[in-house]
Formats: structure tokens, C-alpha cells, sequence
DNA sequence: TCTGGGGTCCTAGGACCC
DNA sequence: TCTGGGGTCCTAGGACCC
């Protein structure tokens, strides 16, 4: 089979959950603003009908930003910015707590509009999706351009679309003319576009990656694409340096993918302070409880049952470990998980304070599904296939 | 005033099986 | 009798992404 060009479009929304809430305060249009935080109080509505919001600097307590207007952004405040050095760097933002049910609503109907154009839709998160255009006639920049049309009208809110031969370039495309962009590249602008770029825009390379990289002289992606095959494989092994190779000239086959099944379903909870497992007994046993309560009601309204339990604690000096055990049958049951995760939670050490505590159910299926039953599938085989070999 | 919460994928060693 | 050799499952940790 040929592999003709194909359309990927890499579709973000810009500044998503900021945006969304400017939609209901516009009085913010054009402020630095920030959501995050653990307990943050809702603006009030003043006599004079106008409304007060909560400040970045009289936040107190853990937590990090979720996201930050244009505005906030220029002033160093970013996603996943502890709201402490946040407040530093911009004491007069205006803090907002989040809204998932409001960013969830508008992200249905981001996708719905973009799905009665093109519905060959790959879902990354709330606010991106990557689309293929590759059976569409229409020219690539009117086609987009509808699209980005469609997102305005159903939602109010801007997005960026980057369009290329692959999800790779596209999701790089996306990003650099934010916000509102719109960038068309084909394989043959990549030298021109994509090499002078950081090697740490590339999906796939983090902190840790890059961080090698640069201690290699290897700083942007042009760097990377003649960097030796040798060096690179000495210091991230066979496969990641191939991949590296790849990508550093634009190169990415991955298809667009229109459906996936979860893998796993967990909840999590960082503490107000960090707790002891002895002092605090009590109060990590309901948190404990209640996490695995959280995560079988999850899978109940999902519709899942899990056969693999795990737990995650973080001590108070960030360092992270997890347990877990595989059930003999798969469960969503609240009691049956807190069973197997506290016999997880048996196998871990206790002496430092905890900061974090998250349980988790993987090795998903649906119930009833043939994965599910395969065990007691497999069985009833084995009781029948002595005497009955004859077809 | 450090560092949220929900995920996915990869690696690697040991158990176990044929 | 020195240590086969694959394949799969289980577990732990870590990088990365949104």
C-alpha cells in the first residue's frame, strides 16, 4: 500500500480554562489572571453590583496554577507554577478557583463543532484535539479556517490549528503563532521552521531529556538532527535515540487515533500539611477510605471493573513510591479495593511524613466483556476439552 | 514560603511456563 | 549438567503529557 501525504491538524484552544472564565467575567478582559489552588473563594457580587475578586497574594497553602491569562503569563506566571512563587512574581492577579464542569461543557462543544466538519477526531484532554484531513478536498487554509469559525461560533473562545503532513509537526505548528494562529508546513519547510526551534518543543522530549541535550551542546531541534546516531544512542539507549532521529527530521507515522479505552482510574489527594502515619492514623484512614470509595464510584459511573489495585505515596520530601497487587477477578467494589490497596499500604515504609496519598485500579475491562470472563472462560475450556475433542 | 491531579507508555527484573 | 531460550505476567519506578 502507498502512503499518500496526509492532513493532520493539531487543534488547541487558546488559554482554555482562563478563556472560559473570562466569558463569564468580562470585566477581567485583559487582566492577568490565574486559576489554581486548593480553596479559593469565588468572586462576591459588591452593593454596587460589581464583583471582588480573591488576589494572588492573600492566597496561603499549597497548591499550583492551572492556567494564567496572556497578561499573567508576561509577568512569569505559568502552569504549574507553585501559587507561592506565583504571588511573588504577580501579587495583583486576579485569582480564580477552577471550574472543570464549566471547562468540561465548553470543551463538548469545541469538539461537537469541529465534529460536524471533520469527525475523524483524535481526543487529547479538554482543550486539544488532533484531526485528519486527508480525505477532505477543500484547500487546507479555508478548511481550517472553517473550523476555527465553527469553534468560535459554538463557544465564543479562540483556538490555534497547526497543520502538517504529521501529529508531530502539527502539534508544533499549533503553538507557534498562539494565540488565534493558524500555520500550514509541509515536510519541506521543516529545516526553515521547525530546526531552529528548541529541541524541547518536540512532544515527547521533557525536563529530563532536554536537560541531557543540552549538557550534549544539543540545544535546538536542528542541533539534534545532526547530532551523531553514536552519541546519541550512548546516552539514551537504542530506542529513544531512534526516535530522536526521527523527529529531529520531522519524521512521525503515528495515526490519528478516533476511539481508546482507559487503562487505569485513580484519585489522589495532597495534604493541607504533611501527615504521620501514627499521629494521624485516623485522619489518613478516612482520607484512605474515602479515596477508594472515589475511585469505585468512578468506576461504576464508567462502567469498568479492575483486576490490578495500587497505591501512591508521596513522602514529605517529594520522593515517590507505589504498590500495587493483581485480584484473582476483576472489581469496582469500594470494600474489596480498600482491602487489597491497605494490604499495599502494608508493604510500604512509614517513618517520614506523607504529603500524598492516591489509590488506583488498572487492568480495566468492561463487565461481562470477554476480558473480563477470560479466566473463567479459560476454565470451563480446560473442564471441557478432556473428553470432547471431536469437532 | 517550592512542586496538583489525572493519565499513558516504557524499562527492567523475576517468576513461571513450554 | 554448568548456565537453553522464548513468551507472558507481575511489580516498581520514572519520564512525559494535559
Amino acid at each position: 500500500m502507498n502512503n499518500p501525504i496526509r492532513r493532520i491538524a493539531h487543534l488547541d484552544m487558546d488559554a482554555f480554562y482562563a478563556s472560559v472564565e473570562l466569558l463569564r467575567y468580562p470585566e477581567l478582559l485583559g487582566k492577568a489572571v490565574v486559576i489554581g489552588g486548593r480553596s479559593v473563594h469565588q468572586p462576591v457580587m459588591r452593593e454596587d453590583g460589581t464583583r471582588e475578586f480573591a488576589k494572588l497574594r492573600d492566597y496561603v497553602g499549597r497548591g499550583v496554577i492551572t492556567t494564567s491569562t496572556y497578561e499573567a503569563r508576561a509577568l512569569g506566571v505559568f502552569s504549574a507554577m507553585g501559587m507561592m512563587k506565583a504571588a511573588q512574581l504577580a501579587p495583583e492577579a486576579v485569582l480564580l478557583p477552577v471550574d472543570f464542569d464549566s471547562y468540561r461543557h465548553y470543551s463538548r462543544l469545541f469538539k461537537k463543532a469541529v465534529a460536524s466538519i471533520a469527525p475523524l477526531i483524535e481526543d487529547r484532554g479538554i482543550d486539544e484535539i488532533y484531526i485528519d484531513l486527508s480525505e477532505h478536498d477543500e484547500e487546507t487554509r479555508a478548511l481550517a479556517t472553517r473550523i476555527k469559525t465553527a469553534v468560535s461560533e459554538a463557544t465564543g473562545l479562540s483556538c490555534s490549528i497547526g497543520v502538517a503532513p504529521n501529529k508531530l509537526l502539527a502539534k508544533i505548528c499549533s503553538d507557534l503563532e498562539k494565540p488565534n494562529g493558524l500555520t500550514i508546513i509541509g515536510m519541506d519547510d521543516v529545516s526553515m521552521r521547525i530546526w531552529p526551534l528548541p529541541a524541547r518543543k518536540i512532544n515527547g522530549i521533557g525536563p529530563k531529556a532536554a536537560e541531557k541535550l543540552t549538557t550534549l551542546g544539543i540545544l535546538t531541534v536542528g542541533d539534534l538532527a545532526k547530532a551523531d546516531a553514536g552519541l546519541l544512542q550512548d546516552h539514551f539507549g537504542r530506542s529513544y535515540s531512534a526516535w530522536l532521529g526521527n523527529v529531529a527530521q520531522g519524521i512521525d507515522d503515528r495515526p490519528v487515533s478516533t476511539s481508546s479505552e482507559p487503562k487505569s482510574i485513580s484519585r489522589e489527594t495532597t495534604f493541607e500539611r504533611d501527615l504521620h502515619a501514627r499521629q494521624d492514623r485516623e485522619k489518613l484512614s478516612g482520607i484512605f477510605t474515602s479515596l477508594c470509595a472515589r475511585v469505585a464510584d468512578d468506576l461504576h459511573r464508567k462502567g469498568y471493573v479492575g483486576r490490578t489495585i495500587g497505591i501512591k505515596l508521596r513522602y514529605a520530601d517529594f520522593s515517590t513510591v507505589t504498590r500495587d497487587v493483581t485480584l484473582a477477578s476483576s472489581t469496582a467494589d469500594a470494600a474489596t479495593i480498600r482491602q487489597a490497596a491497605g494490604e499495599c499500604l502494608r508493604r510500604v515504609p512509614l517513618e517520614q511524613r506523607l504529603r500524598l496519598l492516591g489509590v488506583r485500579v488498572g487492568a480495566l475491562s468492561k463487565p461481562g466483556s470477554m476480558d473480563d470472563m477470560q479466566e473463567e472462560i479459560q476454565g470451563e475450556l480446560f473442564l471441557a476439552q478432556p473428553s470432547d475433542d471431536r469437532a
